[in-house]
DNA sequence: TCAATTAGTTTAAACGTTTAAACATTTGAC
DNA sequence: GTCAAATGTTTAAACGTTTAAACTAATTGA
């Protein structure tokens, strides 16, 4: 790689001090400096091409203008649509976007947060897998800014954005219970993410408003791995119980994906035999036959609240922005049934 | 922001000098330095849990061990798979991925350039939008390593890894026209861009192995902005026309996808009124009744071989890597008439 | 006339690292 | 007992910036 332009190249060529080129270049100490070398700088930095070395810059200034972005799952459609947005977001405010997939694995996040926090990024905003709070303290006691997003851990004070899941698990169980289903049975990871408990308690007590007595038996977890084979044992022991299931919740996007695959493998028709409701938008559920019923979550808002309190705390506007936002009910074919014509 | 660990704190803590510390830390001059210094000086970077400041470590070294990424659309399969097999891969080798998303913008791609190396990358993955090649020229001059992927630009003499989208394309066609279909619309973007315009020659050339000629009138371009309406009247012309279509090749994954929601609402049958053949695997397409038989991309060898690549024009072992890597053909429900029924 | 002010520019130190070269001390050979 | 070699450690400069402080020369005011 060539040695690209520096100061010193502009201040030789012409004969001045780097000192004289860095303030003309900043636009600094401007009543002091002659209009004459001001105009000679800016054209010769023009005609070399020359571009500040942020590494150079970083290092003396102690910003690197770089935020790392530590994503669920880089390939799941809810964290490419937030990176998208955020990095979009974090461009406005002249930053650049580090990034990182933990895979859902602890260790895997604690090794990137490393790396990224060693690459000097000014703030991060998280996903946080599990059990991530021993790195996350690690951030507070060295005071760097971070944004929690998705997922939070309700006992830790630090700044997050996320989607009010209780209450979006009670909206989603409610839509169905007063569109007549009656067994509704929920797959769930079995995880202690609050994202994904809070949309699973939401779902408790909208059945407890409804009069109905939850039922251990209709809760089905699954532990992510071997996702497909342990999806089609849930929705076979649903279906296959005494007084089966008239409709199933599903409390992310993946694990409805999975179960779709499935259930249109199987003599059962959505939404007659079987109403779906399940979380977030995606193309896969607009195809089936029967769009599926979601929750829709307001990623831009959420991406863009993330960096703007991120931006707030790197300029030590120390604010604990902890901010839910509501759910969307988006109602499709996948749990209206038509009763027209039954 | 809490100042961080530097080797002066050890080096003070210790009374010793920040070069004997900086030896021992990387295992440099082991020959000369007394094991019990090397022992206390590793003991105390444990315990103040030193962390090498990559900034400064970059700025000396003019190697950050970072690569730039930039995808074409980061919300889109194709780019996000591609970015999760890239950070590991770069992972491996100890290097941490800047990222941007192009979306398919050229003055946003060149921007986003600008902006990684001027953050100093050691090199750059790009899959490049269209009318790229000034910036990549200025790449070539200031000898900045890069690879592309999934397109290149044929006359510049640049590293890429891309499919045989010539192959790809006539592997798609032939096996419609070898399953019986024969007429044949396609369905591709009105672009300059490599990979789809040899997906469309490939189909030409599979037309013409076959004696048949190619139609003009069976091929809809499709500008990308406002995609869902022009897809709408493209599907629809190829259905109205005198001799219809009996089948639709589209050339990329987010064609098929909104060309399919709207086939979906027609009362057209597929695969037995309309094949169709497609790019890219996707879990929407899964989910369609029939699913769509495409093209597989082998994204873990592609992303593999970039990172390699890079890795290589990095070290310096200058040499033209320009790898074409082989599309499967998955053939699905959605181009095999069942004609024991019919 | 000369001190004080203003204008225009430079010096020098710093950020946290790396690394060639220098230095000081010990060891060993003869 | 001397000197060369080996051992262990430090000095100093550098990477490309930023920025307080210093410097010089010109201008102003009394």
């Amino acid at each position: 790689m060539k040695r690209k332009v520096s100061l010193k190249d502009i201040a030789n060529k012409l004969g001045v001090s780097i000192t004289l080129v860095s303030y003309v270049l900043n636009n600094q100490k401007l009543n002091r400096i002659s209009k004459t070398i001001a105009q000679k700088i800016k054209e010769t930095a023009a005609e070399l091409n020359y571009k500040p070395n942020q590494v150079a810059k970083g290092l003396k200034t102690n910003k690197t203008h770089t935020i790392g972005l530590l994503v669920a799952d880089i390939s799941n459609a809810f964290s490419s649509s937030m990176a998208r947005i955020i990095e979009n977001e974090a461009e406005k405010y002249d930053y650049t976007v580090i990034f990182g997939s933990s895979d859902e694995n602890t260790e895997r996040s604690k090794k990137l947060m490393d790396v990224l926090v060693n690459h000097q990024v000014d703030g991060l905003i998280i996903a946080p897998a599990e059990h991530s709070e021993e790195q996350l303290k690690y951030l507070v006691a060295n005071e760097i800014p971070f944004v929690l997003i998705d997922r939070f851990y309700p006992e830790m004070p630090t700044c997050h954005i996320s989607l009010d899941n209780f209450e979006a698990g009670q909206k989603l169980a409610n839509h169905l219970l007063e569109t007549g289903y009656r067994r509704i049975g929920l797959i769930t990871y079995r995880t202690t993410l609050n994202n994904i408990v809070e949309r699973k308690l939401g779902y408790f007590d909208a059945l407890k408003e409804h009069g109905l007595e939850a039922d251990e038996n209709l809760v089905k977890e699954i532990s992510s791995p071997i996702i497909t084979a342990e999806i089609t044992k849930a929705i076979n022991d649903l279906l296959i119980m005494p007084s089966p299931v008239d409709s199933i919740l599903f409390t992310a996007n993946m694990l409805s994906l999975h179960g779709l695959k499935y259930i249109s493998t199987l003599p059962v028709k959505v939404p007659d035999d079987l109403a779906i409701g399940t979380f977030d938008e995606s193309e896969a559920a607009d195809l089936f036959y029967a769009p599926l019923t979601h929750i829709k979550q307001p990623l831009n808002q959420m991406g863009r609240l993330a960096v703007q309190a991120l931006m707030n705390l790197i300029d030590e506007k120390k604010e604990l922005v902890q901010q839910q936002v509501k759910g969307e009910l988006v109602i499709r074919k996948s749990s209206i049934v038509d009763r027209s014509v039954g």
